[in-house]
DNA sequence: TAGATAAACAAACGTATGTTTTTCTATTAG
DNA sequence: CTAATAGAAAAACATACGTTTGTTTATCTA
């Protein structure tokens, strides 16, 4: 039989604020006592839930993951041209990590060293988002003396560094994408008009 | 008169180790014992140094922009043309943050925001290096649909991003700069060409 | 409606943390 | 040679941390 579960479970606002936490300052930066006053739970509360406060990032982390991929795979639906399909991706990646509350945020701002017990976990949840991304840029016609990985990497840095300098009034997740794509497109439209 | 200064004074020791620490470790992942340890002092005697754990971050901060801007200043002296300019102070830069013991990998590792107290003295430091690089993208020949500020972030992002996936074996950071500036000259001489 | 159990409370435990205070010692100026 | 003191040792302090333990409350199921 399968484990019942209430339907008061307050599991979700665990992980919410958690995850809310976790993005503003940091594994470290972040205490028990801190996640149980803003889900309104004791200290001792959380490990009904969790094990302990690795197990719990953990948690937030592959819901990370799970929200990123659902969303990018809904985005790069609608089109088929591979620029156009990276600009989709890179504009939901943006709008989701800069938005302060989201799980997506934990992921950035959350090194896989930072947490040694459970670096490997981290590595594996992370790496099964950044697929997209290599898909994507593996799918693009780029010149041969550009390296995708190296490519890929370039912009997974750029991207993610967004929400150190990003502010509320500043430029739109699209708009962002727009720029960075532009500035690769033109790349490759000049390399196919000298062939 | 000037203060006096002993001879086996072990300050220098004590700023090197620090900077290790913090930047393998981060700011709060780093205790003051980890340091103590480290340069063969007891934990009280740092606070002969420094008043408190903050203040020798900021120590530390300011000797890695140091380093970095002498560093840079040297390099984009050797050519006149801005994008080999640039790419020269690109090369630079990765090689001093790539490098484990490096000052300069603290201000890569331990953002202003990780340590509220003396954030506006980190933030003051960081954009005191920053400055170079403002100017050599501004010094670019940039089509107009190019934004050089958001360019310059984008940039900044691709190589701070690097110390996360570099391992030692990989790419020189010479052949990284040249890749990262092949995107962007392209996308230059391509625009150079249609005009 | 009784028994089981999911989910949280209440309170403490042991340890690690940044820091302070006091004491010693080796260098250096006079 | 000696007094002053830079610089570190020694040892403790107060607090904050992750976690554990024992208990209670509310919900679901047979």
């Amino acid at each position: 039989m399968a484990t019942a579960t209430r339907s008061n479970n307050r599991l979700d606002v665990l992980l919410d604020s958690s995850a809310e936490l976790f993005s503003a300052g940091g594994y470290q930066g972040t205490t028990m006592r801190d996640i149980a006053t803003k889900c309104g739970m004791l200290p001792g509360s959380i490990y009904y839930h969790y094990p302990n406060k690795e197990a719990l990032l953990v948690g937030v982390y592959e819901e990370g993951v799970r929200q990123l991929s659902e969303r990018v795979q809904r985005e790069i639906a609608k089109a088929t041209d591979p620029w156009e399909r990276l600009e989709l991706m890179l504009a939901a990646h943006v709008e989701m990590i800069v938005e302060p509350t989201a799980y997506a945020s934990v992921i950035i701002r959350v090194l896989p060293d930072d947490v040694p017990p459970v670096r490997d976990d981290l590595v594996r949840q992370r790496d099964k988002y950044e697929v997209y991304l290599r898909d994507l840029v593996g799918a693009l016609p780029l010149p041969e003396d550009l390296d995708p990985s190296l490519l890929r990497l370039f912009l997974i840095g750029a991207v993610n560094h967004i929400p150190v300098w990003h502010q509320p009034g500043g430029e739109s997740p699209k708009q962002i994408a727009r720029q960075l794509m532009r500035v690769l497109r033109r790349s490759f439209s000049c390399q196919a008009e000298e062939n």
